[in-house]
DNA sequence: CGACGATTTGAATAGGATCAATGGGAGTGG
DNA sequence: CCACTCCCATTGATCCTATTCAAATCGTCG
């Protein structure tokens, strides 16, 4: 983007750190900032029909409800902090400013905005087309490779997080890593070791259609 | 956009007409066009870990895959006609050229990802937050907030294809429509009469945050 | 009229959720 | 440093939802 479209929205922006479990936002309420994760994790969550489940947690360095802030709209999911975070807040109008006036970044926004809609539509077919013990493993063989496929998983949230975000209750969480020991998986606290990757594999079925980050 | 470019990109087109249940794209082919959907119906479809599921119905006019087009990257959903239908196909080259050279094309696409993308989360939540019974009561507010509010809606598409977009079986469907029954929901084919729409509403808690087409 | 596919119904099963209780750290305050 | 508390995670038992398998019914189309 322009020089002067990106110091325009730096200077207008407020770079704050949030201890953790701080509700930033809540869905429904007028988007009036373009939110950036800088350091820590910020989890996104909705509420319906008297539940409450994760949609997605949001790790540097990335944007959140950036649709909400370019439609003007409501948010459709609530945020909190998952941990002590620095978050930087660009007022809305100076994010639609930007965007109505600088082309370069209008068309960043296009990309960024064809990422995000792609990863939820990833996650559509994840829940509709796998079980809840597939999703554990394949969500498993992902955190490996993103740690570099060493067999040795840390889990990067509660794993009360990860069974809402995977669509279970953490009773059913628990019960399904039970199921994945057969298949080489032992879990101690928060980490997992993967002893046969090939046996889960086979068991998750792993699809690029899925479960790969970029594509 | 500018009519320079419109020009092009319909010069570039083609318009044809395809029989009902024909397969027009596939998942994981590369994204060689970009189509829109002039008449007809078009179901969008996912496969994985041996299952098939309808991810959605789109109907005119409205464009499907973009985001893949403009990322010129592979489908993640296939796609084939529900009904005869006439459907345009723009290259995806031109799509891009038109999106790199044109700033107001590229602008009106932000706002078409953007919904795309606000569509496919309240989806989501439809999906995560609701139970079957649940979700089938507010389809059936929302097909009869579309078809005017009458109280008597004619679904726009066989049982089990809006079984498998709100994620049931059409077993699963046919028992849904019975426990609705005591409030107020009749059965006749595709026709659907709904007497007594708050006490459905009670029972489905509609959402704007989900089931507002707009937001 | 006959065949096929869609829908419905029934029965049995499986997958997940809920409720309840217990064990296990992490953090707090003395 | 230790005891206490709280919350997370696990386990057990049970319940409920939804899927699967099977069969019957219905309607449509050739």
């Amino acid at each position: 983007m322009a020089e002067a479209s990106f110091e325009d929205l730096v200077q207008a922006a407020y770079l704050q750190t949030f201890p953790a479990q701080l509700e930033l936002i809540a869905e429904g309420d007028p988007a009036d900032f373009l939110y950036v994760v800088m350091e820590g994790y910020v989890e996104l969550f909705a509420h319906a029909n008297g539940r409450e489940t994760t949609m997605a947690m949001v790790r540097p360095v990335n944007a959140f409800i950036l649709a909400a802030v370019l439609k003007d709209a409501v948010y459709l999911m609530s945020a909190r902090t998952a941990r002590k975070s620095r978050i930087l807040l660009i007022p809305s109008e100076n994010v639609r400013e930007a965007f109505a006036r600088d082309d370069a970044f209008a068309r960043a926004i296009v990309v960024e905005l064809a990422n995000s809609y792609r990863t939820v539509v990833k996650e559509q077919k994840d829940l509709k087309l796998r079980t809840a013990v597939e999703r554990l493993a394949n969500r498993l063989l992902r955190y490996d490779a993103e740690q570099g496929a060493h067999g040795t998983v840390t889990l990067p949230h509660d794993k009360r997080t990860i069974a809402s975000l995977i669509g279970m209750t953490p009773e059913n969480l628990s019960r399904a890593f039970n199921t994945l020991k057969p298949y080489g998986v032992e879990v101690t606290g928060p980490t997992v070791t993967i002893a046969d990757a090939d046996a889960l594999a086979n068991l998750a079925q792993p699809n690029p259609l899925i479960d790969d980050e970029t594509s």
